[in-house]
DNA sequence: ATATTATTGTCATTATATTTTCATCTAATA
DNA sequence: TATTAGATGAAAATATAATGACAATAATAT
């Protein structure tokens, strides 16, 4: 398996860092090091970093403060963010400032700890993950892949489709009128028939049939569309 | 086998020279030893050096401002620096591995320790070390001597096509879009056209061709590229 | 230094896939 | 049965990706 992933460490306490260094050196990671937020951001700019270790207390800047930042940009709120507080900072604290941060780790920790809960986080947000994937009976969607398997046989579904089937999957038992899906599926400030609606769920019920999952697309006459268990 | 590392010492305390001389004595390497930057470009320029052991404060030049320069320099980026830092410097020690020092030292400090490190870093970046090393399947990709071969024929590639080989290796079964490749192994800040990203995918697979490892690289429409094992 | 070579990013063109619309057919229901 | 809503297939329109060529740039050798 390809490793080497890029583990990017903020923290200003030159101590800890050794200790996470000398931990970390065990394994296959590459290790960048930065003693403020500033410097943090400047590597994460500069390198195609994995993961971050990300203390609470920086010098210039509050660590929660960056979390909420690179969890709000698009481009950097699927990389796993690991905290490290202090004991006095109350857990329950932080876990009010839910920034949507990974995990939490209190000091003082041990490296065994702390290279566990790096693994379980990387792992995480791979393929393959519970949290990227849809399932319903045999089917499983893949959102991190993209892919689409019934009882592990893989389907082909255009991008609309694909859409479609994952909005209904998240919205069981309730029925959606068109223009709902055109909005919600599409997207709003699109102006479409409604009536295209009928043929994407006709592409989608076409690809889930030899499965016979189509039976779970149900047409609601006069009203919509509604993905239900119940046949 | 050439077992006799040389490894270049700048530092201007004697005292410490020959500490380490002595440590260093112990093993089968070949120390030489500098007393100012001046001296020890010479050393490096006469000598095939494989290891460079660098103080922090030299009378003529700082040891940061020798390490920046030679990690530019293609002919010695390769070689690989420890550096030594007095304690009270500690906290400008991060902007030594933002040159791209591989390591530091805090004086005082054990020769034991140093033999350490040393030994660490020299593996570090030998060829064929398995750390260094990403597999798949045939494909072997090799970080440090910058190879790259699959069924032990020798492909090349181009610096960039080799790192996004590399990322794809690193983070397979997943979709990521152009902008997160772009982010990801172009580095952010860069502003390059998206479909730049097409070009250098076409790139990678035209070399992976000849072996079918094309295949692997794949496009989900409407979504990016994926590298997976399921074809 | 300068020449040479390799790499890179962009663009224009071609190829391919997807989406939308539309016409027709079928089933539901009042 | 007449009417209405949905299903379906196919064509047209659109969007997206593959590819080759080229100029700019960077790396390397001379």
């Amino acid at each position: 398996m390809g490793m080497n992933k890029q583990i990017l460490f903020i923290e200003d306490e030159s101590a800890i860092r050794e200790l996470v260094r000398i931990a970390i050196a065990q394994e296959r990671y590459t290790l960048l090091e930065a003693d403020c937020v500033r410097r943090g951001e400047q590597l994460l700019g500069a390198h195609g970093v994995d993961l971050i270790l990300l203390d609470w207390m920086l010098p210039d800047e509050s660590g929660v403060e960056l979390a909420r930042r690179l969890k709000k940009d698009t481009n950097t709120r699927d990389i796993p963010i690991i905290m490290l507080t202090a004991r006095t900072e109350e857990s329950d604290k932080i876990r009010g400032f839910d920034v949507g941060v990974d995990d939490y780790l209190t000091k003082p920790f041990s490296p065994r700890e702390l290279l566990a809960r790096i693994k379980v986080v990387l792992r995480r947000g791979q393929a393959g993950n519970p949290e990227n994937l849809i399932e319903f009976k045999q089917l499983k969607m893949d959102l991190a892949g993209y892919r689409l398997t019934i009882a592990d046989t893989l389907l082909n579904l255009g991008p609309t489709e694909y859409r479609l089937l994952q909005f209904f999957l998240s919205h069981q038992e309730r029925v959606f009128t068109r223009d709902q899906l055109l909005d919600r599926v599409w997207g709003k400030n699109v102006y479409i028939e409604d009536r295209t609606v009928d043929v994407h769920i006709r592409r989608l019920r076409k690809a889930l049939e030899p499965h016979q999952y189509d039976q779970y697309i149900q047409t609601v006459r006069g009203a919509g569309y509604r993905f239900s268990e119940q046949v």
